[in-house]
DNA sequence: AAATTTCTTGGGAGCGCTCCCAATAGCCGA
DNA sequence: TCGGCTATTGGGAGCGCTCCCAAGAAATTT
């Protein structure tokens, strides 16, 4: 049986309109009308179409979420799954709905259309990784609303959400140097993500508090990944260091291996600090201390600015900066 | 400017169903007006308004994905991005989106009513953890397309794909046996989810088949999380495994970490074999041993089922199974 | 040459909702 | 008692598309 607005009016008595107001909570509606609308509502568990509803109101109620697909190894760090849980769990809470789109490079053509003229989403959380990226011009010319997660570094005007990954940065290396460690290095994040800038931004401003210059030889690019960390060691260890601060756990991870294959003990040798506090951060060997990021929140955070600049278009372009907390474990050698 | 097919009909001199059939690829058009509409089309950079086109056709040409929240642990585990990234990815190649829900507890009702009578969704997949879902019998009541990652053990006329998780645990634990270990040991899963209990039946199946019977102390039920393996294996350690059979690779991850701790070597004294073959196993200390299953593909599958589903409803249950591959090397002390 | 079939096109009738305006009923004060 | 208010309700007009039927043109058959 085909259940709607109509359906729902014959069997109360009322008229579609009425039924309508009651769905959507106008409060011109005789309190005691309400109910029995209501109640009926309830015994058919109608659910108004989602299409027709947005074909007639033009608003979808669903936010698209972007994600660079990038190589699978990034899927590895668990960043995007604990992002996406507070994307999706702020939707629900606000009553809309996800759609995923992986950035595959074959079909980012068809993506962009979609994204922006198919009228399927009100709006798109980006999760911004790349400094290139074709997608943020295009929403800015569509007028589609949207928000970074990750900071944009050349488009003032563009809304973003994130981790305050400099002084993140900042406060890890400070604390190594205050332990009296003389050649902290570090692992970087590709050169071409903005929270691998922002990360090595905050080591060097550290460095130059205490009137340090920046040695290149101990500073390696890695890939926010356990090899790209890996790797990274071995060519730091030659100069060395007698810290270590690397830009993401992942790394961190791979790191500790290096070192541990080399003999270099962990942190009586090398102190050593990541970035992020990935569920399995305190359970490596040895535990590792680290500058805890508000994943989570980040995802939470976006949706509500998302949702705000739907609701109110042209407004002031936002920027969220959230604070990190610096963890201290085992492996950066005080607690 | 509000473009729509009666707009692109207008500027190519045809009519507004010629358009339609453009853009649907009906063969029933002239060559020369296709590529005329094709060109203003592409011109204007159109794209059909969703909402009204699955208002008029019944269709949507989304696919939901609901994954159970759980505890956030759970998305410590690499397996649900690689699942959502072969989901995703094949949902591209078939012109379709995703939409994601997790399932939180305080949400479901509103999900499962937006998921079966909103007309959000032509299908859903779910990824298929419990036993006593409730989403199955009213994804059935409601004749609502669906697919199982992971199979379904009562009721047998639900689709599903899964790995085939008892052949690959046999294959790993039948290793083990033939190496010469006497005294083989398990972490399984949780017992209330369908994987755990067909690894542990290979488990069990691979002792028989030597005649060994299960030796309950022998056996520890873990969580598939990395502290849940670490607690069994302690359990475990006081009767003298020497060999251990962990129904996940963060559950070996544990298991190492116990085993570390308590001085025993892998594999010399205890040769362990994990499950999943996720990204970081290869890089544990030793390597790990493992059963790979094709996550990716577990997704791919799921979707190209479901899609066939929804074409031809009322086909006859479809059940695949996926072969494992296992994978050797230090940590079972054979390579 | 007429009749039939095939190819191609156009237009009407919805899909189920929201938005707007008009209509009615009930209420107030003068 | 009457005009003007407000509270509440109803119904028409789309939103942009698909689906179906019919019509004309072109091609084929007899």
């Amino acid at each position: 049986m085909k259940i709607n607005l109509e359906e729902i009016a014959r069997r109360s008595g009322v008229s579609r309109s009425t039924v309508s107001r009651v769905v959507n909570d106008d409060p011109n509606v005789n309190a005691g009308t309400r109910e029995r609308v209501k109640t009926v509502i309830r015994q058919l568990n109608f659910q108004p179409n989602a299409a027709a509803r947005s074909l007639a109101s033009g608003r979808t109620r669903v936010l698209g979420l972007v994600i660079p697909q990038g190589v699978g190894a990034l899927f590895a760090d668990p960043y995007f799954a604990i992002l996406i849980q507070g994307i999706a769990s702020a939707c629900n809470a606000h009553d809309h709905s996800v759609m995923l789109w992986l950035a595959e490079p074959e079909y980012e053509r068809r993506m962009i259309r979609q994204l922006l003229h198919s009228g399927m989403i009100d709006g798109v959380i980006v999760s911004s990784m790349l400094l290139d990226d074709s997608l943020v011009p295009a929403l800015i010319d569509n007028q589609k609303p949207f928000v970074l997660v990750g900071r944009h570094p050349s488009k003032p005007e563009v809304n973003y959400v994130d981790s305050d990954n400099e002084n993140g940065a900042w406060a890890a290396v400070a604390h190594l140097l205050r332990l009296g460690r003389q050649r902290v290095a570090t692992i970087t994040g590709p050169s071409n993500m903005v929270a691998g800038a922002d990360r090595r931004a905050g080591f060097v401003r550290a460095l130059r508090e205490r009137g340090l210059a920046l040695d290149p030889d101990l500073l390696a690019e890695g890939d926010f990944t356990e090899a790209g960390g890996y790797l990274a060691m071995q060519r730091l260890l030659p100069h060395k260091p007698d810290a270590l601060f690397a830009a993401s756990d992942m790394m961190a991870q791979g790191a500790l291996r290096a070192l541990r294959e080399a003999g270099r003990r962990v942190p009586e040798d090398v102190a050593v600090v990541g970035f992020d506090d990935i569920p399995t951060a305190a359970r490596l060997e040895p535990p590792l201390t680290t500058v805890r990021q508000p994943i989570q929140r980040l995802g939470t955070t976006a949706v509500e600015l998302l949702i705000e600049l739907i609701d109110q278009p042209g407004s002031a372009p936002r920027r969220v900066l959230l604070a990190t907390e610096f963890v201290i474990r085992k492996s950066c050698g005080a607690n």
